[in-house]
DNA sequence: TTGAAAGCGTTACCAT
DNA sequence: ATGGTAACGCTTTCAA
């Protein structure tokens, strides 16, 4: 059988085009007794709105694309979760694209979901400088949120969390289990890591400590195999200085909890020789051992007031005057058995 | 300024709309002279063709959609992934739904696939029997690809992995270093399991060892607290019995992963009094402590293959007739600390 | 080699 | 209250 269409009804109601259409639209101008018929029918035969032509016709596609870096770690998965989730609520579809934390791949995403035609787009940037030209253009006519990422020159609604608290916290609880030197491991050198240090230093202000900048490292986190490789022998490094550090915060999900498994590896008992606590959205937090004490991030949250404020963005036609709100949500501190004294 | 269309082209080269499709689509009816001022003139004004009318008009979308059942773990993530980068390699785009382990969720997710117009789905549904009428619906106009949960009733091509094998192997390296007494937990009651359970008992056939009902485990994967608290009964239960196991095997990824921690609770030394096998894509298994022995799935080829051969059906037209493959991939083991001797 | 026109499935304006 | 018609942006016959 072919396929269901207004024309197709109207044939078989033996009714014009348009007043299927309104009838299934519920137009005040259609009576009621139509509206009925023409309903029963169209669910009679299973219509299903063809949804290009609708969107061809409207201009409004009911989708959002999600451009992001990756989505390996739990932290990507919850907060598509809850994008997906918030888009579902208000009755739109999601596309994702990752751009594998490279700038190409990113350009041509954006490039991709701008030609498809999204309503709106929710991005979190690989830096804070990728593609801010084409991203700049994007938004002039299409609704963008960023998220995560939000240190990103672009005048729109940000969503991310209080990044400097979130160290800030770890810090202080060390502090107060009697730890006094904290070293810290960084991955890329981004805005985030900035905010993140920024907490790490103001911690050490507010308790009269010095910042000793040997204590600062950073690794790349291409790949996991480096990754552990940098990562011990920045560990034996620091451990072989005359005042070794009692702890290590790690400022991100990959770093932290990767830094259980070298510290196993050389052997150095956590939390007894060093504390271990940092960014980290695992589930596995319980199961690692020792138990990893987190900074965690509310990522459902992220998701959800990203797809919300991006969709009341659309609603208002992207025309009137909105004034951009940067939001910052707290991160929770879970203490496990990393940092027990 | 105005959006660029064929339309606005053509008028500003004073050509007619057909000719400047045409030579944008290297049509061998145009003259190489115009299709190179088209193009030129075309790219200057950064012409996107509106991909809604394109597909309006071709019936085609060059959209994949992917329903599955969660995308927390890195298994998941691997595996789309992959079918991203084998999509984008082909010219498609992908699509996302999450059904959350739902059937209600994953029927709506179905629907709004269908409507949507999509060329072609991959689907991992939640078990076997789920939604099984309206996939079957689907796939009378949409060809459709079975991954991941490949016992399946639908006849078309399906991509997993031999799961039997996983376990046997997993198995046969554990009777291999001397133990002989294995448990085995699962978690829900599905096709999957029970294909890898098989491989459990063919293992156990082989070395004539007869496999003991007590041995065998059922978790509830629904929260991970619950998870925690079922396993760690379990594992007392089984260490009270006259011959308690002397090595555990995992079944899925977040059964073996979390197996780790529920030991290290209860202060069992792995793999000196237990030791610990699994299947499990997670990044982690290094930084596990001990280091996670684990039965790794393809993630990478899973994805990429079925998005090729949902492609291929895509193109011969879902029409002529096909042999449907049923492709299982071997899997892979690796030997790390949960079990050594 | 080029162009006119129909049509994909909708919606919305304007008549009736 | 209902229907005719144009239009969205494109592809594709068919004619010139």
């Amino acid at each position: 059988m072919a396929k269901t269409t207004l024309k197709s009804l109207a044939a078989a109601l033996n009714m014009s085009v348009s007043t299927v259409s309104k009838a299934l639209n519920d137009s005040y101008e259609i009576s009621e007794v139509t509206k009925k018929r023409v309903r029963e029918f169209a669910r009679e035969l299973n219509y299903q709105p063809n949804v290009l032509a609708q969107s061809l016709k409207t201009g409004k596609t009911q989708t959002i694309g999600i451009v992001l870096p990756k989505m390996t770690s739990p932290f990507e998965s919850q907060i598509l979760e809850g994008m997906q989730h918030a888009a579902r609520e208000r009755n739109y579809r999601v596309v994702i694209m990752v751009s594998m934390e490279n700038e190409e791949l990113e350009r041509s995403a954006l490039r991709a979901m701008q030609d498809k035609g999204v309503d709106g787009l929710l991005f979190c940037p690989i830096h804070e400088n990728s593609n801010v030209a084409l991203a700049t253009q994007i938004i002039a006519n299409t609704p963008m949120v960023i998220f995560d990422r939000t240190d990103y020159p672009l005048e729109t609604h940000k969503v991310g969390v209080l990044n400097a608290d979130g160290t800030y916290d770890a810090c202080q609880h060390l502090f107060e289990s009697g730890r006094r030197r904290i070293a810290v491991f960084c991955g890329t050198k981004q805005g985030i890591t900035a905010k993140r240090l920024a907490g790490y230093r103001h911690a050490h202000e507010e308790n009269g400590l010095a910042v000793r900048s040997e204590y600062i490292v950073y690794c790349d986190v291409k790949t996991i195999e480096g990754l552990h490789a940098e990562m011990e022998q920045h560990i034996l490094r620091l451990r072989a200085l005359p005042e070794p550090p009692e702890a290590i915060v790690g400022i991100a999900d990959t770093i932290t909890t990767h830094l259980l498994g070298v510290m196993a590896k050389l052997e150095i008992k956590v939390p007894e020789e060093i504390a271990v606590i940092g960014f980290a959205n695992t589930d596995l937090a319980l199961s690692l051992n020792p138990s990893l004490s987190t900074i965690r991030q509310p990522t459902k949250d992220i998701g959800e007031i990203s797809v919300n404020k991006l969709i009341d963005t659309i609603d208002k036609n992207h025309r009137n005057q909105i004034e951009w709100e940067d939001i910052k949500l707290p991160t929770s501190i879970q203490l496990r058995r990393s940092t027990k004294i």
